[in-house]
DNA sequence: TTCTAATCGAGACGGTACGTCCCGTCTTGCC
DNA sequence: GGCAAGACGGGACGTACCGTCTCGATTAGAA
């Protein structure tokens, strides 16, 4: 939708229809920075589209010129936020330093509050809402699933790893206790911690894949 | 809160004031049984108190006279439905079978669509609700961690974990995986993956306590 | 709709339910002031549902529960005004006399500037609403043509007029030039104006008769 | 305003700037056209500038190039559709076949819808706005009783009023009836009326004059 | 003919008001 | 006092227009 062509938003506009008018991309700034500032103060639910407006100094239409609703704004929004910081594979050479470094950049991410915050609020949405559940998986969770086998993949060629590895297994293993504790427990996740969890997530994928 | 008193609902009335009435249990049952109802069709957030007065044939000053606003009757609804199957500690004389006992026992609860609806929208209010998180933390959280930690002081006592084991990492690997992939990824988790996670964990823990 | 019943009012509610909630009397009361306020400042067009609710310190919904739309309640309200001041149909003893009794009730009620300005606003939506259309022929205009013909049936009981005299071009008459000048003209229509055109009224109509 | 000057419209164009483009006259005739006809469709209050600008095929920005609002074009339009049928002043020879010819003019004036619509619309914006009171009655009303005067006029050289005859009245009666009949009873005037009418004025100024 | 400046269609912009929905509270009359 | 019904003040929703502004593409008068 108003995901930004980089070819219009060098012209300052983000799209080209013949003759038409073009959204502009200075409003679009102001109300992605606004729409950020209130999600950090308020979250989610208690956002109101008419705050986010009056912060960006804007028009409520000019935000719904944008997104269809409330929801579709901030789906559209993490998805920026999210591929803005997309993981990538980490290659350290040995398994266990691997996932180290793909610990502490899933840690990394969720640490930023209003990813945190969106996260959480569209976790509520998501049975509701097929496109967002869709959303939430293609764009979220695929690019730290595919990080989290490609480190698998590396394992298995340097010899770390059996080939019978379970690949899901590693991707939940590696997202799934550091999102918990996180996103839910509300809880902190120190350089010790991931330094455990690395280790066993190495033993378990290896006594997992006999 | 309205957290039923035995006593009073033998009676028929769960609260008792001096000269004045009581609150009378099958409104409050009703209540409790639209709630439910409207949150499986609808999920948290688009609930409204007036459709579940509605469906419960009840006035709305019914729902504010038991509970102080929407989020206080989704917390205590959601406690009671937890706390109505609370984990038992598995003993099964082995730590792999317990394991894939506890892992089952998460996997049942969260299997009901509305404890994972709610719990869901919870999460999203989590942050701005220090009560709230820390209701769910006394309530949800820690009776499950305790299971947890039963189960590896079962498995030390048996010599099958060694003393230094880290308790919180394994209440974390048997909560996460499971929660992160039912409540998140809305997938599966059939009887194989439990196996599977059974055997990651116990190696996961032998291998983080050394 | 609003229209309150005499007997409720009393009561201080205005519609009665059984076990149900009435519309108060006291919000009714303070949003037709504030709307005949609002009316007077800004007239029909300009004036907003939210200055009236500010206005009468009152939700929006509480004029929405009471009329269906803004122009809806204008309708109301004007019906109410102009019964409020339904003509009696003069009694001098003398067609001249009667005549100038009748313009001058005229006068009056169109001398009320929220009535003059609500009246006009009207005359704009008359054609594309045939329910206001018929509302303001039947409360606004026939008890007034009522009053007309009343007065000219006196004259010819009293052989001031013949019998085949035309009553509605009487009606027309009596209303139509000082609702002009007074509606459209913006004109004043003092004391001799009123003598004057009933002059001519009378002898019109005896000439028309013949 | 963009009264369009007659010289530059053979020219096809309405304003000449140096250097610079003037407004076309196809674009001025389109923006009419599609007025009057969303005036005819939806009545004044209820149009919008855009579903002009829509219709005529024209971008927003030429209707405010050319009018500075939509009231403003309204009474522009307004101007011009009764100033094309500027009412002439009628000579027949006597008092009663002069007003009869008036009555039919004005009847004939107002039962042009748009124009009927329009004039309703206005009246409602009158009390609010002065320079359109102004408007209305120097353009709409004065040829309207100036041509009333001259009728009154002709019959005094002809010595059928006397000199004293009330000029303002002779006004007030031509226009009020028919037009209050026309535009606010949403009634029909025959030729049996107007000739009844016609007989009645005769007989008002006559009597009136004394 | 070439330059040049205002007009053009399209529609985004900041606003204001619309009519709707729901929150949590209050009011009424019955039990 | 609880209860059903639902009105209350409040606030956000998403929509429709207002009158203005911004594009790039004509278009026509002046050079």
């Amino acid at each position: 939708m108003a995901t930004a062509d980089a070819e219009a938003e060098r012209m300052g506009t983000e799209r080209t229809a013949s003759g038409g008018a073009a959204l502009r991309t200075r409003v679009t700034d102001a109300i992605t920075e606004a729409a950020f500032a209130e999600l950090a103060e308020t979250g989610y639910a208690r956002m109101s589209m008419e705050a986010v407006a009056r912060r960006a100094g804007v028009g409520k239409a000019a935000l719904y010129r944008r997104w269809s609703s409330k929801q579709g704004m901030l789906v559209d929004l993490i998805r920026q936020a999210v591929q803005d910081a997309l993981p990538q594979a980490p290659d350290t050479g040995a398994l266990h330093t691997d996932l180290r470094a793909s610990l502490a950049n899933v840690r990394g991410q969720l640490a930023n509050p209003m990813v945190a915050s969106v996260i959480r609020s569209l976790l509520a949405e998501v049975r509701q809402d097929g496109a967002l559940a869709d959303m939430l998986l293609t764009v979220v969770a695929q690019p730290r699933r595919a990080a989290a086998h490609a480190l698998v993949q590396a394992a298995i060629d340097r010899g770390e790893l059996p080939a019978s590895v379970d690949r899901e297994l590693a991707a939940d293993l590696v997202i799934a206790p550091l999102g918990f504790r996180m996103l839910i427990m509300n809880g902190d996740s120190d350089d010790a911690y991931i330094e455990t969890l690395a280790t066993a997530i190495e033993a378990g994928l290896k006594a997992a894949a006999r």
